[in-house]
DNA sequence: TTTTTATATGAATTGTTATTCATATGATAA
DNA sequence: TTATCATATGAATAACAATTCATATAAAAA
């Protein structure tokens, strides 16, 4: 008898997860944000971005590798609107879109060091 | 006279950024945390244990697909210390490790939805 | 102690993504 | 208007990660 209930608490868990699942291109979303945070290689262009906009070539000193690769980062940031840019002259500038960024930036570090 | 100063401007970025920057290590690691939040599969696997702990099959029922592909996902989550997981007789039951990991996925989907 | 149930894992395959190379575009200066 | 500097991009390759299949372990029931 215990282990029924037992058993319908969990039938009763997985129904409200089912309930709770965000649709399918939510998530698909979701997970594209991340996916774009978790390259090393544009995580340094963010850390190198965090105190304020800096034209390409900077960007490419800041963070090493060549032209190219940084660009397409570059692409990648702004297609996901992680970061922004504005042309000024022959340089491009950019910079962080949003203050959400440097929040998840944050919290996963915190996750990275504490060990609850 | 202004185009050097400002040159020297972002020179100047250039070097902060440089001195910000963390470690190669950290970097790598927290890129790691949010790989592991970026796929689908393993996003739903969190939502699903949102509202508590579940057992593998559980976990299976409510994110579809099957049990030795959720089992790698679980695995990954695991190793990560994304998700903690107790024994209980047959059953393994999963949680979510600790509050930095709803908090991380509360942050992605504000900022998937906002529009600054 | 064999069978069944629940979960985990190694190896192979498939699918994805980053990086590189070559080249294109866009803006300014000569 | 062409030469140069700054950035972007298409295509190919190379590195990596997810899924599947088959099988292994672990606990409990028969």
């Amino acid at each position: 008898m215990e282990n029924i209930s037992e058993e319908e608490l969990h039938e009763a868990r997985v129904k409200a997860a089912l309930a709770a699942m965000p649709a399918e291109e939510e998530i698909e979303v979701i997970g594209t944000r991340f996916k774009v945070l978790s390259e090393p290689s544009r995580l340094k262009i963010l850390f190198a971005l965090a105190d304020g906009e800096l034209c390409v070539d900077h960007v490419v000193e800041a963070v090493g590798g060549n032209q190219s690769a940084v660009s397409h980062q570059l692409k990648t940031l702004r297609d996901n609107r992680i970061v922004k840019c504005r042309r000024d002259g022959k340089k491009v500038l950019y910079s962080i879109a949003d203050g959400h960024v440097l929040t998840m930036i944050e919290v996963a570090k915190e996750h990275v060091h504490c060990h609850e």
